[in-house]
DNA sequence: ATGGGATATGTAACCGGTTACATCTTGATC
DNA sequence: GATCAAGATGTAACCGGTTACATATCCCAT
């Protein structure tokens, strides 16, 4: 009796159901517009066979995967856990899914990735900072497909972004510690090598050092790994010169972890002998005694706020381009006058 | 002259190489059997086109995606981004990608995520733990999609799984404590709740106990999620009662750092006031102050692991179901003679 | 010279959905 | 009753690759 090729997928629903494909098919995505029988009938089908639509058949012909491609450093970092998870979550209560990559903070590797991205259909792309390669905005572009730089402000650049003003907020927080008297500040930074937010972030300190008439001593100003370890090497290195610093801004909260660490072996009281500040307000820094001074910086929304807007572009929404978050200077204890 | 339907894609290749479209795919998965001109030619075309190949219509086609799915608890806890993060980076490596799906411990959403993984054509799938729906389990085995179960170890169990023997491991953990003299020792575990893991370091805690003539009082356990607010909020019941334990044993890193901050800040002194052991062995606990003691999991070689499982089982090799991963305790400064 | 195996390439069906277009129904309007 | 718009459903082309099968070529053994 039966054509042996209509075993299985929509043709067999749409056979057993007594309808045609492109009536199942309207039934699953445009429920509207079938009849309230008809879409009953299909549905206990549906739920007989157990038939789950395939994903890449439909991507195929309808040129929409419902899928969003993000490529971070690495995953290995609370601050990015932390921003992926709220991501995730938002993405998934639209129906969509997130489709990860990293790029180990390598410009060359991220082009690669992106290219699979995009080969596995990717509706849009969200990228961290704004230190890309060419060839991938080229290839966005040239494809059409949204895309959006989070984790930083650029109201100046064409490519859309979505973030704090790290300049601005470094320049806050290192303006905490002059205004309770600091006057010899050491700088614990992130490598600046393809990252521009560490680089903006260090700008920012100096900024404001400069406003006040202070400089910064080589001896006192240490690049490092987001690591605890190198931190922590990092700290020993400011701390072994002649005159130590009474306080030290960092890029990052991780970094101003293993600075405190490191202070409190060599026997550094925080904040008595050392003011600490950190940056992004992990959720370990209010935890961490004594508690962490940093400027708080909302990873969760920044990155949802990403995810609103690739799939505001997706649905032909005319949306801003750029979007600032705000950061706000947390005051706990690592930080006291000197 | 030309067919205005071949501008793109495979077809446009194989027409400005002069060759057949098959043989441009051919150039492309089985270079071998295409002769050395032919492939340098295509490939040219390729590169000065910047074509790139339609992973959708080539997964319908080849029913493989060369996308492995993994859902987990939470991206936002330390231990899975290490896992996921060595994971990644092994299946990466081999040509394939993640998707990262995440359920928060609920197995219904779990199978919601897996339909919609499998409906996105995932070659594979690894789960975390062992508490599954049993719809998901049949809809992998009638589809026959490779899955295995990571972080456990349960060679008894049908389907795979690779990981520590957490009963055996979390029965180590305690027997420190005992050996080192420890006669009255509380329990700040994780919830229960479809987290067989949690179980099973709880009943080897308990075993230890038991063997040594010991048990846990109701006041000295108490079950919490895996943050540390939570954590720190155990720890300040357990202290609140009028008998305090000497020692307590945590099923997680985490929930360990709860109690030490917890215990400090009621000026309990660690180890020589009261001992806390750990589990997982997490990048934080070294650093700590005082280090912690705790059961080292190699996080990473599991989850790689399970990557090279799947892979094999895809590649049609035929290999063991189960791995167990060795622990080891970690004896470092949070724990002391009574 | 002939047959057979190995190698290289082309032809076109196929994967499983979506959707433009055609067809048919129904109800409202004149 | 005729006309027409709107709504429901069916037909089949199409998305862009892969690959079974057919065909062509070349080399070597008989």
């Amino acid at each position: 009796m039966g054509n042996d090729k209509e075993k299985t997928g929509i043709r067999a629903v749409a056979k057993l159901s007594g309808v045609s494909t492109a009536t199942v098919s309207r039934a699953l995505n445009n429920p509207h517009s079938v009849s309230e029988e008809l879409r009953a009938r299909i549905q206990t089908i549906i739920d007989q066979t157990g038939y789950v639509p395939h994903g890449m058949a439909r991507a195929l012909s309808s040129n929409r995967t419902r899928t969003i491609g993000a490529i971070i450093p690495t995953i290995d970092n609370a601050m990015f856990a932390r921003g992926i998870s709220s991501l995730q979550n938002f993405l998934s209560s639209q129906g969509y899914m997130l489709i990860l990559s990293t790029n180990g903070y390598d410009i060359d590797v991220e082009l690669e990735q992106a290219r699979n991205l995009i080969s596995r259909g990717v509706d849009g792309l969200i990228l961290r900072g704004d230190c890309h390669h060419q060839m991938l905005r080229d290839l966005l572009v040239s494809r059409d497909i949204p895309f959006i730089n989070v984790g930083i402000y650029n109201p100046n650049q064409p490519h859309p972004s979505i973030g704090v003003d790290n300049e601005a907020a470094a320049h806050r927080a290192m303006m905490h510690l002059i205004e309770i008297g600091h006057r010899r500040i050491g700088v614990v930074s992130a490598l600046q090598r393809n990252n521009d937010r560490a680089s903006a972030r260090l700008r920012g300190f100096r900024r404001a050092l400069a406003e006040n008439g202070m400089d910064l001593p080589p001896q006192w100003h240490v690049e490092v790994r987001y690591t605890l370890d190198d931190a922590r090497e990092a700290a020993r290195q400011i701390f072994s010169v002649e005159d130590v610093p009474t306080a030290i801004a960092c890029g990052n909260d991780v970094l101003a972890y293993g600075v405190m660490l490191e202070a409190e072996r060599r026997g550094l009281h925080v904040p008595s002998d050392l003011s600490v500040v950190g940056f992004d307000d992990l959720e370990w820094s209010r935890h961490l005694r004594p508690a962490l001074t940093t400027l708080h910086v909302p990873t969760d929304l920044t990155w949802k706020g990403a995810g609103e807007y690739i799939l505001a572009r997706l649905e032909g929404h005319k949306v801003p381009n750029h979007y600032e978050v705000d950061y706000s200077l947390v005051i706990r204890e690592s930080t006291a006058p000197r």
